[in-house]
DNA sequence: GAGCCACAGCGCCTTCTCTC
DNA sequence: GAGAGAAGGCGCTGTGGCTC
């Protein structure tokens, strides 16, 4: 299916909804209140123009089973307290938002308890880049662009990395959009012999010698000396959309068996497009996750695509463009 | 084009933890 | 101690890129 069709499918049935298997159902997940955050932005989205409330978030919950009633109504007076705190949370989550990402933020509060995206016209490339970060890390709601946006969001990455690196420094992609070819192997090979680093031939030989992936390693950038010695500052990054990013946190450890980097240890940094930061505490949501990784994380990304020209690059725009532009008829 | 591999999502099952 | 929910493990599926 071109992407063309793929638009015209997704659009002609637009329907957004939280899935079972995105374990948001059930029962509230309360630590989760940045991915649910997520969810009410990209129904505002989708919302053409109109407010979105607590009250209808609620509702929404409600029809989509993740808010249930009560058995007893002695219990349900308690619960509809519960329900409308957490989804007040959910907003107050939204107003840190606000703030925190200040005129990059594609949406406009009112009351504390409303949310709206801005005026066409009046959306940012900024903005864009915000909504396509946003789209990618809710995956399971757009699966069918899956591929681009996970491909995109490296891309992004890239991007963002060489802006993070100083002017000289190196970065390659080695992922999706990688311009290495050839066997694992022999990629790894290409990229030791650009670092000027040895292998260890032992380590590699445990990979197949018919896998073409990049071992979970997306992104390698280095900061160049004018000698040959391969004692570097290097960062070796994984870019992850999932739901479950910090499973792969070790992936790119892998690396540090095949290669031997001189009287250095590479830097391991995971790029997510969620919203972890907790503005109020200053720490990441989930921090218990990111043990000894620098993460670089949707507002961290925003920041350090400096050229939002760089939204004009991507594919996956058209169905941005598109997603502004269309109605959910729930809503 | 077939086959292989990697990735991400998904579903099922088991185990663990918490609450009553 | 029982039951419910959360968390983790494992295998399957769909997709896409690559080699042969």
């Amino acid at each position: 299916m071109s992407f063309e069709e793929k638009l015209d499918s997704y659009f002609s049935k637009i329907s957004i909804q939280l899935k079972e298997s995105t374990g948001l159902t059930g029962n509230p997940a309360k630590h989760l209140l940045h991915i649910y955050a997520d969810y009410v932005e990209v129904v505002s989205v989708f919302s053409n123009g109109t407010y979105i409330s607590v009250t209808d978030i609620l509702d929404r919950f409600k029809d989509e089973g993740l808010i249930h009633q009560k058995e007893k109504d002695s219990d349900q007076a308690e619960g509809n307290d519960e329900n409308q705190t957490f989804v007040e949370n959910i907003f107050r989550l939204i107003l840190e938002r606000e703030q925190l990402y200040g005129n990059d933020y594609p949406f406009l509060i009112r009351d504390s308890n409303k949310i709206i995206v801005k005026e066409i016209a009046e959306l940012t490339l900024r903005n864009k880049l915000y909504f396509f970060l946003l789209f990618s890390s809710s995956l399971s709601l757009f699966n069918l662009f899956q591929p681009e946006l996970t491909k995109e969001f490296e891309f992004i990455c890239f991007k963002a990395l060489k802006n993070f690196l100083p002017n000289d420094s190196e970065v390659r992609s080695f992922g999706k959009n990688t311009t290495y070819s050839g066997t694992a192997i022999t990629k790894i090979r290409q990229l030791a012999s650009e670092l000027n680093v040895d292998i260890d031939e032992r380590a590699l030989d445990q990979i197949s010698h018919r896998g073409t992936q990049e071992r979970g390693l997306d992104l390698i950038g280095w900061i160049r000396f004018t000698d040959n010695v391969p004692n570097l500052l290097t960062i070796l990054a994984q870019c992850a959309c999932g739901k479950e990013w910090y499973q792969k946190l070790r992936e790119t450890e892998r690396y540090n068996r095949y290669f031997d980097f001189h009287c250095s240890k590479p830097i391991h940094v995971m790029f997510v497009p969620y919203s972890i930061i907790d503005y109020n505490r200053s720490i990441f949501y989930q921090n218990d996750e990111c043990n000894d990784r620098i993460i670089f994380e949707r507002k961290r990304i925003l920041d350090l695509s400096k050229n939002a020209e760089v939204y004009n690059e991507l594919i996956s725009g058209e169905f941005i463009e598109r997603c502004i532009n269309a109605r959910e008829d729930l809503v």
